[in-house]
DNA sequence: TATGAATGAGGATTCATTCAT
DNA sequence: AATGAATGAATCCTCATTCAT
């Protein structure tokens, strides 16, 4: 799995070959096969498997927290996921540019559920006017962009930034972008 | 170049066949390969061909304008393209996951000085208190990340808003945001 | 024609292409295609354009002149012919290292006829005295090859001998040994 | 390797297919590749392992054995292997003609070398009155070219002969072509 | 559980040749 | 007489998968 992740994760499903695989899992092709009925299978396995580690954070968001502060740790657990599983970032994102063929269902199942879940309690936050008015979905959508292009577009921030840490940096600038978008 | 930027920009270089770019431009395929080299040579040409446009609206970020103005306007242009190049962005977004083989020196070269230049005149503003204290960086980041993620993560956005077209709330989203992080 | 020999001679039939000819001919590929059928009718052209400039010092080998005198003369205008004329036999050569399928006919009729016939003369020779008895046949294969080795064995020869000219010696050495198998 | 050389010393490089050497092999295509990583690779696997055991009579030309004896006995080696090899033979000259892109470097080492040190021993012979003064390297290409017309040029010597064995009559021809040559 | 060997289905590219003008 | 454009038929090579052991 591990070595499904970091290959897959870098050149995308059609992109990396079994080869590849089983040379990072330090197993011989057919071995693989033994494990994994197929390419597809492994790939299908790596997704289905980190589904739900992906979705736990917003999963996590509690109704009855503090509003900014339940946003703002929401939002800083995703871009420590960044930090630390940039590999299964992108997975993800691979996968959904070019059209999620293989989690089309889930997003708009499990997914769409729990953000529509969720969307209801931030609405409910706006409605009591603890926070700003702000339209939940982009919300989401800005904390999902903000904290997944350090993972997924890591090369470009990098080759803008030369050596310096892009997490430090960016925690503070979410934590204060949050502040401002929703602190009343 | 049409066809290629469909196919590409969908399946990535690797996932992208010369079968499907040839039938995609009514070419046949040593046909397609009698205007272009090879299939590199398809892809690498729309990069080339795209990244002059896609820098563009950076450039115009004017250090004369009012800081807010310019820096919301260049958002909005930004999600603009999104909305009309989807494409183009899906393109770029591709190669730069994959660790931007291929353009790995116009990010350290271009991109890289053309956004240090403009981080100065942001920088600017803020020591000026035009707006409020903020990383240039991070504001670049989160203005390309968020506006290029209705195109990039175009399934998983309307997988979750459903019918709902989502560029009329991120334009006012966007406004939003940018105005809570900047005004003073 | 001239294109031709200097591409084909070089890569074999198989190794040139029409694309290598045209160019060196200054013409375009359908214009080549205009004055010649195809890529195997401009080969054939060339064969047969040779063949007979080929056999012609053979032919020339005078029945009623000194013997030794006359086979020394038709061994060195064959070194002299691989010296200017390298191109033409370095394609006779290719031709029949790969079993000679356009010319076969040829050497089984004109060429054996030919030399059966100069068989016959120094055999003649050899029964009057007049040189010590050699086999006419392998003498024959003995000229050819020698002669033609300088021709088609260039680079080997090249590299053995460095930038000292092959041919001055070689016919010093190639009249030795005429001298020392025919004189008696 | 026997399907290789059955095929490559045929066609040459260019003109082979790996379709043809797999059939000869009795394998699958693929199944080719999987034992060499290309055409290329067959080939230079080829023309490496024969490298050896074509210079090897040309090294065992004995400097203490007796000079006529020795240079004969050469030759005649090399005509076995024509004999006997046929197809290496043509291997070695189809590369050879066509500018010997892939062996250039051992033309112009070992071989080279190995010819300048057996030309040194001849040259002795010659100083020391042992065999009529001659041109070493001349007289090494008459060996060469002589021994491997009657593999390289064989259907030419077989057009001309007919059904008649070449290499009895060759044997005869080159002893009596040396002695002629070098006893003085 | 493990792997050397084998292969069918592509997939990029080349090339002789043809077509339209 | 000339050529830009087009293409079918290879041709080399890759790769997921299967087979035999």
């Amino acid at each position: 799995m591990d070595a499904g992740l970091a290959i897959f994760s870098q050149f995308g499903f059609r992109g990396s070959t079994l080869d590849q695989v089983a040379e990072a899992a330090g197993l011989s092709k057919p071995n693989l096969l033994y494990y994994f009925r197929s390419k597809e299978a492994i790939y299908t396995a790596l997704l289905a498997n980190l589904l739900e580690d992906w979705l736990e954070p917003l999963e996590a968001l509690d109704p009855d927290g503090d509003p900014v502060q339940e946003i703002t740790s929401y939002a800083l657990r995703k871009l420590d996921m960044s930090q630390n599983f940039p590999r299964e970032s992108r997975l993800f994102a691979n996968e959904i540019i070019q059209g999620a063929p293989r989690i089309h269902e889930v997003l708009r199942g499990e997914l769409k559920d729990l953000v529509d879940k969720k969307a209801k309690v931030i609405s409910a936050w706006v409605g009591q006017g603890r926070i700003k008015p702000v339209d939940p979905y982009h919300l989401v959508f800005t904390i999902w962009s903000l904290t997944q292009h350090y993972a997924d577009f890591e090369v470009q921030v990098t080759a803008v930034l030369g050596d310096i840490d892009p997490f430090e940096g960016a925690r503070h600038h979410l934590s204060a972008l949050l502040r401002g978008l929703l602190v009343p």
